[in-house]
DNA sequence: ACATAAGTGGAAGATATCTTCCAAGTTGAA
DNA sequence: TTCAACTTGGAAGATATCTTCCACTTATGT
């Protein structure tokens, strides 16, 4: 359930280590699934019962956590976008991708700012975007010539659509935990009916648009 | 252009100490307009040329100097509000004051998290919403009835686009300025057309859509 | 010119978090 | 059972920021 990163060979850990490093893995699931990435690793060390060398000593990298506990998680949103893809109707394949990534991001804070990033975990999230882009962005193209959205939509309107979709959900987690499904619906069907005129974004934009903008 | 404190019989200040204060307030502006809200008062000081003792003597609060730099701005947008609930025409009237407010709020990182926040600077914003509230309620029950907005819709979901077109803003300020623009036409162009089924959302849930939700 | 009230810079203590390190405890192979 | 290697908890140093405080400087009325 929470992935084991594809170390090489490692010698195996002693039993009793090995015992707490799921207990952390679980513990730190649980505290990001609520507070984000960003928890202290000292709460984690503290939920366990651990001390905080012993997180330190297992996960160095706080990415070295974050790829243990998610890349199953992005292995599966990357699933999705390869199954939307084959859709015949694009634009129910885009929608249907989008919809269940954020079902994804909306069970976990923490899983939905690694999936809205390219900073957090880089190797892991950057392979999965550049996997995904494609896949969209064929998506996209193909619902454009089907006349399903605009003729200036691109993939960066899509990316938008995500992030707005994400910060409300963000912004509501804690007191209505469905009120994306509500922007997610305002959000889609003005990417469907906008008249998007203008200079089209540049397509480096979606990576700007997918890193933390950081005070 | 900065703005003054409505305060009571308080002596003037010493020439020098009121020299100072201005560029206290010029400099904590062009930082806050690049930085937002949370720059380091230490950093203020440095750009300011003072000690961080004439910081905090002069704004004891950082409220203290968000209201000092910001009051004329919040005002501007609560005009903006009652002159958009003149309109005629419901949907002309939403759509001009939230282009407003946004066009204000991308001259300044600081002020847009201002203007989607109610926990900085509380009693400043908390009125200005207090103000502004029941007008833009006035104008989408009006666009509801005129059959310009969807029979759902409400003023949480005029809230929603708000933040989602401001989270967008926030994240792409630094490499694409106007692309809130693209998602501000998406947004509207949803909550235009979309088909709002489902419960609507809870009037307190602005309230909470506006608070920030850290950490 | 002087006295004094007002103002000033920046050091110092508080808090939160990160990160390193090691004396002491635990495991498991021989 | 023994002991080398592995593991552990948490103290301690580093960094970033907030906030207070005071010895020293400056402005202003007389």
């Amino acid at each position: 359930m929470y992935g084991q990163r594809v170390a090489e060979p490692e010698p195996p850990l002693r039993r009793d280590a090995e015992r707490n490093r799921q207990l952390l893995l679980r513990t730190a699931y649980d505290l990001m699934a609520s507070a984000g990435l960003d928890v202290p690793y000292e709460d984690i060390a503290r939920a366990a019962g651990t001390g905080m060398g012993t997180v330190y000593r297992r996960f160095p990298q706080r990415q070295d956590l974050l790829d243990a506990l998610f890349s199953e998680h992005i292995d599966t949103v990357i699933s999705f976008a390869e199954q939307a893809s084959r859709y015949d109707d694009a634009w129910a394949g885009l929608t249907w991708f989008l919809e269940q990534q954020l079902e994804v991001e909306a069970q976990s804070r923490g899983l939905g700012e690694l999936l809205r990033s390219r900073n957090q975990a880089t190797a892991l999230v950057r392979r999965a975007h550049e996997r995904m882009t494609p896949l969209v962005a064929g998506l996209i193209a193909r619902a454009v010539r089907a006349g399903q959205l605009p003729a200036g939509a691109t993939p960066a309107d899509f990316a938008a659509v995500h992030v707005m979709v994400g910060g409300v959900m963000d912004a509501s987690r804690s007191f209505a935990p469905d009120l994306w499904r509500r922007a997610l619906t305002i959000a889609l069907t003005g990417l469907r009916h906008a008249e998007l005129s203008g200079d089209p974004p540049d397509e480096n934009v979606i990576d700007h648009l997918y890193n933390d903008q950081k005070r």
